[in-house]
RNA sequence: GGAGGUGUCGCAUAGUGGUCUAGUGCGCUCGUCUUGAAAACGAGAGUGCCGCAAGGCACCGUGAGUUCGAAUCCCACCACCUCCGCCA
């Protein structure tokens, strides 16, 4: 959400920014409901002060005539106030219905275009692995090594359902794990990060805090007690701070939270068909930073946590570009984003491991996080987010890294988290 | 799941229809006094909305009512606490 004085005051940066997200959003619309917002609040507060006034001389008049003419008069007042306050209620719900809708305004810098295809490549490391022998897809390679059981998945959880299990678990541990003393290790110098471990299931307050309601009612799972299963961690530790102001002393807070991810994936239901690229549900270690209300720490911070990613990436041997995704491809909140894809040599070409954004004071505004900065006055703190690591990295290990006999060679940085083995190869 | 209780300005409390636009204590800020500190004394201090301002309005868990007037009465919901049941 944005501040309706900001918008008001900057109506065609927001309408561009709109457009440049290829979102249809009526800003004068808006504009006009707020006229009518703000003058029904002004003619409410002062046949509020009118009642006030006139409540507090009642009771000092001993008249009975007097006191009966004043409490009729009132009685009138009260009636006209009450309409008014109806009057006022509709144009407050549709006033939200917009403003929920307002996108947020994409930086400058990110590209224009439609969808991913228009994406920026900005960045690669590292070389395509080069097989001197037929290479196997990670379903193939999973599953003749006791690391997957896609079969027993559809049997129990149906259709994107499947199993982990043997080395596959102990690969998917080691890499929790590396993830985790990655983090911790960054706070050798001061620079901490909070593990956590947080809630999946939620209330619909915290999905309309991020932003990710009431667009993508479709795309999240419901309880039939009103509840939504989160695809990730972000909603809830943004959740956290929910309604509460924080120390200027504090900030930046860092947070790294694990939780399942659940994912409907409704608009999907032809692509990723095979194999655990694309399920309903997976877990995943997410970054979350609340930093000071400035661009420039917004920016700072993004860098950062695009960083780390990148690292533990670079880390575990994995060739990678990174895309600048474009105006189109942004979500309602974001102003930027980096999406972080692994070579997937099965697919002969880069797959999302990570998406990196951030959203000024978007869903601060919605979540009511504050904190007082020097100035004295409560700004909402500014927010962002991206994967440290989901379940894709290791179907990237498993393709990257097999050999010709079907086995698959371990990351060295993964070694330690496994007993010091060095290749995972049939039993 | 059943029964009962509680929810007031950072914290603790007072307040059961009209000087409560919320009192008091602690804590906080500023000042007086003091070489300095403590103590004492005095003053101040919340959040949001509308407004250039003066000022006005709203907020006593949330929502919806009754009333000329609600922290106070009615109803629903939520959170927490205690006990019982069930499960781990």
């Amino acid at each position: 959400m944005l501040d309706i004085k900001f918008i008001r005051e900057n109506k065609d940066l927001v309408a561009m920014g709109a457009k440049k997200k290829h979102i249809d959003f009526d800003v004068e619309a808006l504009i006009k409901i707020d006229d009518k917002r703000k003058e029904l609040i002004l003619s409410i507060d002062q046949k509020r002060s009118e009642q006030n006034e006139v409540s507090q001389k009642i009771v000092s008049i001993s008249d009975p005539a007097q006191k009966s003419q004043m409490i009729a008069e009132m009685k009138v007042l009260k009636e006209s106030l009450q309409k008014e306050e109806e009057e006022l209620k509709t144009v407050m719900h549709d006033w939200q219905v917009l403003m929920v809708a307002v996108p947020n305004i994409p930086d400058v810098s990110v590209p224009e275009g439609v969808d991913d295809k228009d994406n920026r490549e900005v960045k690669v490391w590292g070389e395509k692995p080069k097989f001197d022998f037929e290479p196997k897809d990670h379903i193939e390679l999973m599953t003749n090594l006791g690391m997957l059981d896609l079969e027993r998945g559809t049997k129990v959880a149906g259709f994107r359902g499947y199993f982990l299990k043997g080395d596959g678990v102990r690969l998917m541990n080691a890499l929790w794990n590396f993830t985790q003393e990655y983090f911790y290790k960054k706070g050798a110098d001061g620079n901490n990060w909070t593990p956590m471990i947080v809630p999946s299931l939620l209330k619909r307050e915290v999905f309309m805090g991020t932003g990710y309601l009431p667009q993508g009612e479709e795309d999240l799972y419901k309880t039939q007690d009103g509840d939504y299963l989160a695809g990730t961690a972000e909603v809830a530790t943004m959740g956290y701070y929910m309604d509460e102001v924080l120390e200027k002393k504090d900030l930046p807070l860092k947070m790294l939270s694990f939780s399942p991810a659940f994912r409907r994936e409704a608009g999907s239901h032809g692509k990723d068909t095979r194999g655990i690229l694309r399920v309903h549900e997976f877990y995943k270690y997410e970054q979350v930073v609340l930093c000071e209300a400035s661009h420039e720490e917004s920016v700072k911070y993004h860098e950062e946590i695009q960083r780390n990613s990148e690292e533990i990436t670079e880390a575990l041997g994995l060739h990678y570009h990174v895309v600048a995704n474009c105006g189109g491809d942004l979500g309602l909140g974001q102003v930027k984003k980096y999406d972080i894809e692994v070579w997937l040599p099965s697919e002969n070409t880069y797959r999302e491991t990570g998406s990196a954004s951030y959203f000024h004071d978007f869903q601060t505004r919605r979540l009511n996080i504050r904190y007082r900065d020097d100035d004295g006055k409560m700004k909402f703190v500014h927010s962002l987010n991206n994967t440290a690591l989901s379940g894709r990295p290791l179907i990237m290990i498993v393709e990257n890294y097999q050999n010709a006999d079907g086995s698959i060679t371990i990351p060295e940085v993964l070694r330690p988290y496994m007993g010091g083995q060095t290749v995972i190869s049939k039993k």
